[in-house]
DNA sequence: CGAAATCTTGACTGTTTGATAAAACTCTAA
DNA sequence: TTAGAGTTTTATCAAACAGTCAAGATTTCG
């Protein structure tokens, strides 16, 4: 009786069951919701790749939304820890390079989650918007003012801070939200981290040191192999 | 009856009916794919968008998948073409200028088409893969070749090429894509080609120059304010 | 005009989907 | 060990869904 139990005084502890079914039936709208969105994940493919029949699932969630927002919520929150990281104090330099490799290490570890978020932001983040006001807004704003102050200190080139953390972003997720066409492109990865390192030494140039030759004049090339 | 006039031998010449349709239905269900998927997207919602019956859409369009498989038909040759354009003799540098500029003005004036793209990406473009095979990748090929081309007479900096493109389609997507974040974050666009400047004025500094100071001693500030 | 071709509609079919109710079963703690 | 909380299943429902059909309305063109 889990209504009697939210109303209850204590605050509703888990069992055993339920811990590990819950797990189970988010793993598996995981899967279903990043891939087909809201509306085109159903919760008989839920639950079926949870191993459990609908209502089962349904006892633990009463509604496919409930489903959809319990993953949202422990998503963000994950989401934007490597951004919560970048260190005022730190080396301006460094600290966007490991940015960039934390962002890039989530899309890698992290596939699914960074397609649920691509996902709703796709439908207009119906779902989330406040979210992103209320948790995102402000955390952005306040990286942006360190970026700023970077800048200032001549640190590092003077660029919108705001349109700097877009374009980290969206390299970075590339990796996971198109990885089919990555692999076409760039054929099957034999992990052992090549495509990855690839990336990150790729984006480390790019962003440090953009396209333009150092030497303006013609003629100077294999300084670095890739 | 559309079957025997695509039997006959005369080339299934269209009424002016039949293309003012085709085109309502295809630009309804471009909203309709490009927010919500394949599986999320139904009949009935663009057959109302398209100011239609249910029944009369099913005269056009056989299925639903024939509806999708033209909407894609028609999008991946539009969303080439920037690339298609990338001239090896020109200059590199105004060249890649030039393309960038361009990717960001198809997010800009077609969202909706990025949207879809996206989405079918999400999901593992198992509608298009074989289209990604066997035209996307052979111009990505070509124009890497392009690029190391650039590269290797010391026009550019020695990067991974394909890498590189990935990094112009992520960052320039990114404003259709994630056009809700991107409002949250900068507030709504003011319209006026505000927005747009800004992120081309700032793609345009990242590709060309990255983030690290060119003097590599501190305190230069205020070059260019921004 | 008027007949053939084209277009549109209402009524319908079988299936999938989200969700509920209640009975049956399992676990756990006193 | 057994009562009660917690879990699972069977059966079911109404709505939404993709797609069909045949009859009626409209357009086209000789």
């Amino acid at each position: 009786m889990q209504q009697l139990k939210a109303r209850a005084t204590e605050t509703q502890r888990k069992t055993r069951i339920q811990v590990e079914n819950e797990e189970k039936i988010l793993d598996a709208a995981l899967e279903e919701f990043s891939v087909h969105g809201f509306r085109g994940a159903t919760i008989d493919r839920i639950a079926a790749h949870a191993g459990m029949s609908k209502p089962n699932l349904l006892y633990y969630f009463r509604r496919k939304q409930d489903i959809y927002e319990a993953l949202i919520a422990r998503l963000l929150d994950t989401w934007l820890e490597p951004l919560r990281e970048l260190d005022a104090i730190g080396d301006p330099l460094p600290e966007l390079q490991s940015y960039i490799r934390r962002k890039l290490e989530m899309a890698r570890d992290f596939p699914r989650e960074s397609r649920l978020f691509a996902n709703e932001m796709l439908q207009g983040a119906p779902r989330i918007k406040r979210l992103l006001e209320t948790e995102l807004k402000p955390l952005v704003d306040e990286k942006a003012e360190v970026l700023k102050g970077w800048m200032k200190a001549g640190k590092i080139n003077p660029v919108d801070p705001r349109h700097l953390i877009f374009s980290i972003w969206s390299t970075t997720q590339h990796y996971a939200d198109f990885d089919v066409q990555v692999q076409v492109i760039l054929g099957p990865d034999r992990g052992a981290g090549g495509r990855f390192e690839d990336a990150a030494r790729y984006l480390e140039t790019l962003f440090l040191d953009g396209l333009r030759p150092k030497t303006s004049s013609a003629e100077t090339p294999r300084i670095r192999t890739l």
